[in-house]
DNA sequence: TGGGTGACCATAG
DNA sequence: ACTATGGCCACCC
């Protein structure tokens, strides 16, 4: 067995995994924050697509991560593709009482959580 | 061992 | 206002 598929059969991950798994847990319902932002807060600005990468993966966590508030930097939904299915990204944020126009996060200036400013 | 891919992003031209 | 590029990290051949 490779290591990465006893990393994943014992859902252990790396710091960096871990990482966007406990900041992506604070995020709280009816917000949003962007991949870069999570990027940046865990101390790998560039890693942006790792993030991705890791919420891709996060349904194997036992603790529940919220993957559907994490949006890119202009509020679109670009990761809804992953989920079980495509419109339940949508409907998941919709549940929390945001507007989502054509993939797109309505007001996402105002809705946005900066893990950077909000976490100190 | 090395190259290709990706739920990204900042920068340069 | 575009497009191109380089960087990051994990994963898969």
């Amino acid at each position: 067995m490779t290591k990465s598929l006893k990393k994943f059969r014992t859902n252990e991950h790396t710091d960096f995994f871990s990482k966007v798994y406990d900041v992506t847990r604070l995020i709280p319902a009816g917000r949003v924050t962007s991949y870069g932002a999570i990027a940046s807060f865990i101390g790998s600005p560039q890693a942006a697509r790792t993030v991705g990468w890791a919420l891709n993966a996060s349904h194997t966590q036992k603790e529940f991560v919220p993957a559907h508030r994490v949006v890119n930097r202009n509020g679109m939904l670009t990761g809804k593709h992953h989920f079980r299915h495509p419109s339940l990204m949508k409907e998941l944020l919709e549940s929390e009482g945001i507007v989502v126009v054509n993939d797109h996060v309505h007001d996402f200036k105002k809705l946005f959580w900066d893990p950077a400013r909000e976490l100190k």
